[in-house]
DNA sequence: GTTTACCTTTACGTAAACGTCAATACCTGG
DNA sequence: CCAGGTATTGACGTTTACGTAAAGGTAAAC
């Protein structure tokens, strides 16, 4: 036998509330078994979990994440649903890329006013600091 | 004088509405002039928009992005002030790289769906495609 | 002069993503 | 047998980030 979970394991496991995980249940986005009345996650479930979790924490809403996972899900493996499910996946990924771009701009934005602060030492005047770095910055701040 | 912009211009640049220019006003996120009782931005607002807008395409809260903008506006210039300041954008830094892997790591596996539905021509029995890529898709999908 | 096209404020509405009870069920240990 | 802990299902509450009228001001255009 395969290993199995509770909800509070896994809740505990990924950080999240009971209420989290079957919320996502009533979404459809994972599909447990049960023991009487209780639920068993099997690692198909956890895995999902995992996936709907990081999902999030990328900034997708839960309907984006279940656009996404359901793409998982070939279908009946007719040729025009797997051309349609190959285009939905194509502009998925330029939209993730495009958000790349987006974060690395911040990312560099951010590293760059670190290096500002860790110049700028006491008594250094703050016009010589600010000139240093780019203008970026300026048109940003005060 | 240098270039000045109304609110609907910006929004419409900027791909939002009217109304969520003014309720980025209304939280602080943006102070723009006014003639008379009309709102006028400068170059200064219209980068902070730029930033406000990206910063919610990586999936900030408002309130994230208040806090890092307030991080640009170094206060009186105390060293103590400014050590904090520093400790905060490093500690956005970790959290904005530990997203940049979560969304590389999403890239990739839809990346590597996609290259399944690729090779999967009509005929192609489903199991020998899923052999050629790995186990984790087969357990996020059915 | 009035229609058109903007702008304004105030205020209530709403969708998403859960939180938070409340009432109930099921074991397990003392 | 009963308390304690964990499970369940409703059902209503909450926050965020705006949407959507309602009611009006101003200024160019016809």
């Amino acid at each position: 036998m395969s290993q199995t979970w509770t909800i509070s394991e896994l809740a505990k496991e990924f950080g999240v509330t009971p209420r989290t995980i079957r919320f996502y249940e009533d979404e459809g986005l994972v599909t447990p078994q049960r023991d009487g009345q209780n639920r068993i996650y099997d690692s198909r479930d956890r895995a999902r979990l995992a996936w709907i979790l990081r999902g999030r924490r990328v900034g997708f809403t839960l309907a984006d994440i279940t656009e996404m996972l359901n793409l998982y899900d070939l279908g009946d493996g007719r040729e025009t649903q797997r051309v349609v499910t190959l285009e939905k996946c194509r502009d998925r990924l330029t939209a993730l890329e495009s958000q790349r771009a987006d974060l690395d701009a911040t990312i560099d934005e951010l590293a760059n006013f670190c290096r500002l602060l860790e110049d700028w030492k006491a008594g250094t005047p703050l016009d010589e600091i600010r000139r240093k770095h780019n203008a970026k910055l300026r048109s940003v701040a005060e």
